[in-house]
DNA sequence: AAACAGGAACCAC
DNA sequence: GTGGTTCCTGTT
C-alpha cells in the first residue's frame, strides 16, 4: 500500500484487506453511514468521508497529519490482516467467511464511546442503537461545524454523568438510562481508568469491565475488541451463538462452551474471526431464524 | 394490536 | 453460580 496525499484527500493505494462496507457493516461501529457513494463518520472531532476507489480508498479531505495521528491507528493498518487470515484460513468455514468478508477490519475506537455504546447495544437492534447514539451525541456532544452542517462528537464521559435520567430516557436509552448515567460517572471520576485497561492482560480487564453498571459479559468483550486491542475477546450474542451452532456444533450450546471453544480453536484471534463468521452468516443468511429479503 | 427482539440486573435457590 | 423474570421501545 501506498500513502499518497492528492487535492482530494488521503488515497491508499492497491490497500489489500480494506472495504468500508465489510468495516462498518459487522456490527461494530454505530457513527458510520451509507449515503449511496460512500461512509460518513464522526471520530473524535473530525468528520470523514471515505469511498472505495477500485483497488484505492479515499479518506476524503484528511490530511496526512491526521493520517498519522488517527486514522491509521483507527482503521488498524499496522496490523497484518494477510498474516492473520493465513492462520485463520487453516479453518475451512473461517476460510469461505474471509472470502465473503475480505475487507473486515477491527477498528481502534474510542474506549468510552465503545463502552457506552455498547451498554445500549443491550437488548437492542443496530438501527435503533445507531438513532440512541445520535440522540445522544446531538444533546450532549460538542458542535463540529461540517461543510456548512452541524454534526455533533460523541459525548465526554463528564456530560454523560452529569446528565438527568429524564434526558437520558428522552434520547432512547429506555431502562439503560441509569446505566449509562453511572457508568459515565465512573469514568469521569477516575473509578475506572479506561487508558490503564489498555495496559492490561484481558481477564483483569473484562473482570474491571464488569464493574460498570449495564456491562456483561458481551458488552465487555467487545469493549476489550472494539477499543482496548484485546484480540482474544470474543462477544458472544444470540446471533453468533446461532451461527456457531449452525456452523460449527449442529447442536444447542452454553454460552461458556462457546467462549471455550473460541479460545482454544482462535486463540489471540477470537476477536477477528468472529466478525468474519458474523458477516458471513448474516450475508449468506445462515443460522437466521426467519429468512429476509435482500 | 398483542407479540416479539435483544443483554444485563436482580432476586431466589 | 445457576435459573427465571423483568427492564424499554421500535417493529411487525
Amino acid at each position: 500500500m501506498n500513502v499518497i496525499q492528492t487535492e482530494e484527500g488521503i488515497l491508499l493505494q492497491d490497500i489489500e484487506h480494506f472495504h468500508p462496507g465489510h468495516i462498518f457493516e459487522c456490527g461494530q461501529a454505530f457513527r458510520w453511514n451509507w449515503d449511496g457513494t460512500g461512509y460518513t463518520g464522526v471520530v473524535q472531532n473530525k468528520v470523514l468521508r471515505i469511498f472505495q476507489r477500485g483497488r484505492h480508498v479515499l479518506l476524503q479531505d484528511a490530511s496526512l497529519e491526521d493520517y498519522h495521528i488517527l486514522w491509521k491507528h483507527y482503521f488498524d493498518l499496522d496490523k497484518d490482516y494477510g498474516l492473520i487470515k493465513k492462520s485463520l484460513s487453516r479453518d475451512r468455514i473461517l476460510a469461505k467467511a474471509m472470502e465473503y468478508g475480505w475487507g473486515i477490519r477491527i477498528l481502534n475506537q474510542d474506549p468510552f464511546e465503545t463502552l457506552i455504546s455498547f451498554i445500549i447495544s443491550s437488548n437492542n437492534g443496530i438501527k435503533r442503537i445507531k438513532g440512541i447514539i445520535e440522540n445522544l451525541s446531538k444533546r450532549f456532544g460538542e458542535k463540529i461545524s461540517w461543510k456548512g452542517r452541524e454534526v455533533f462528537r460523541f459525548p465526554k464521559a463528564e456530560s454523560l454523568a452529569a446528565a438527568s435520567i429524564e434526558d437520558l430516557l428522552s434520547c432512547g436509552c429506555g431502562y439503560r438510562a441509569p446505566y449509562v448515567k453511572k457508568t459515565a460517572s465512573m469514568v469521569a471520576d477516575g473509578k475506572l481508568d479506561l487508558d490503564r485497561l489498555k495496559k492490561c492482560q484481558y481477564e483483569e480487564a473484562f473482570e474491571l469491565l464488569l464493574t460498570c453498571s449495564g456491562v456483561g459479559p458481551k458488552v465487555a468483550d467487545c469493549v476489550l475488541l472494539f477499543s482496548l486491542e484485546k484480540g482474544e475477546a470474543f462477544p458472544i450474542d444470540v446471533w453468533i451463538k446461532r451461527i456457531m451452532v449452525a456452523l460449527y456444533f449442529g447442536r444447542e450450546v452454553s454460552a461458556k462452551e462457546l467462549k471455550a471453544f473460541a479460545a482454544e480453536r482462535f486463540g489471540p484471534l477470537a476477536g477477528i474471526a468472529q466478525q468474519y463468521l458474523f458477516y458471513y452468516a448474516r450475508e449468506r443468511k445462515i443460522g437466521q431464524k426467519k429468512q429476509r429479503d435482500g
